[in-house]
DNA sequence: TGTACATCAGTGAACGCGCGTTCACTGATGTAC
DNA sequence: TGTACATCAGTGAACGCGCGTTCACTGATGTAC
């Protein structure tokens, strides 16, 4: 009964007005996105899918895509920009320690929320060329303004952790990171809340200083 | 160069002596766990490539597991199995702050040690029968002897944590999976000493006594 | 106002590949008589 | 001691499927004259 998304015809869909063509390019994007989402990650994203998905035919994702991995660079490309905006509006206006716990929730509910472009983004799947190690990369950016906010708090002495910040950082990336994918990889876990669970962990890893 | 796998001859391998078929089995599941542990996880999993691995028709798989689910499941059995002896050995004799940061630097280890096994059983490839949800299922047993542990330390004080245990537990729990995970992803990251980190992160998640 | 043409958004058939699975089989080794 | 037979460990050809990718194409819409 679930299997007639193989049979099933093509759902209607019209095309897009003339000079309107690249409207299809974001409708590919969050097909993608929507089918990397599920459990199992991007080994369920393929061209065929998201055609499927979209209602097209499988070859027109060549019109904006030249091949699978430019599509999954794509997500990768917009999950970044997303990225960048949900922690710089979450900080925005905070003090030091605020920020850091006001980030670190953003970051967790960012993946929950677009669970197919975080496991692009973190998970294994990544094409080769994108893998988050280079100094230059998106993820190493991100990665080194989370070491900035921690050395922040330090100075400022909203944090009384004495450890190299950078190490601190990994140890709040690891942290966050197993919650955000252990919900998604197993939804019947009865997980605590989510927010508490970030803030007392990054407080504890940190050593923040009780709030007011 | 690194492509000829596929056309490479198959390996000489001599037949097993009469009465020691089962032989197999093991050198089955050894290649699978090979292939699990590669970057991407289960999904280089598959009978063709366990078999062309392992140096035998991919029909012969079916002499010893009924379906390609069945050799997952029977990877997470052992690994399972190996998890539960691990955990054992290291916390034998240790007080139980002590055993707590052994526990979880045992469980880090055995990760990265065989990161096939660890992949399939905390990673999303799961056949679904197996996912970690049910109450009697071996990682829930696992993660209860996890809060076991903790609300040991929380009893004799080691631990000065008011948390719930469960909560606790839930935390470290995903604190270290992502740990093994993130570095299995994303080996070419300039990680801290493994050790170290799990320490430090379980001592303050928990609020662990300073040690003598 | 009419018509030829260019452009644009997208299609459909076909390919070779690796996959999981089925089936009938082979050939060496031990055992019954 | 010799031979027929059963058992055992594994093979090889074949299937249908979904996949990524190629190629030549269609049919609606706008524009030049």
């Amino acid at each position: 009964m679930a299997a007639d998304q193989n049979t099933a015809a093509r759902p209607v869909r019209s095309r897009n007005p003339r000079g309107h063509g690249d409207r299809l390019r974001q409708e590919i994007l969050t097909a993608a996105s929507d089918l990397a989402a599920a459990p199992g990650g991007a080994s369920e994203l393929s061209l065929s899918r998201v055609a499927r998905h979209v209602g097209i035919a499988a070859t027109s994702i060549y019109l904006h895509f030249s091949d699978i991995d430019q599509l999954k660079a794509a997500l990768v490309d917009e999950g970044y920009a997303m990225f960048d905006e949900v922690r710089a509006e979450a900080v925005a206006g905070l003090d030091p320690g605020a920020a850091l716990l006001a980030r670190w929730c953003a970051i967790a509910r960012f993946g929950l929320e677009h669970p197919g472009h975080y496991r692009l983004m973190f998970g294994p799947a990544l094409p080769a060329s994108l893998a988050f190690d280079s100094a230059e990369s998106p993820g190493r950016r991100a990665f080194m303004a989370g070491v900035d906010a921690i050395a922040e708090c330090q100075r400022t002495g909203a944090s009384r952790a004495a450890d190299d910040p950078f190490r601190l950082t990994a140890m709040a990336w690891a942290a966050i990171h197993g919650l955000v994918i252990l919900r998604l990889d197993r939804p019947n876990f009865p997980w605590p809340p989510l927010d508490d669970m970030v803030a007392d962990t990054v407080r504890r890893l940190a050593d923040l200083a009780p709030q007011a």
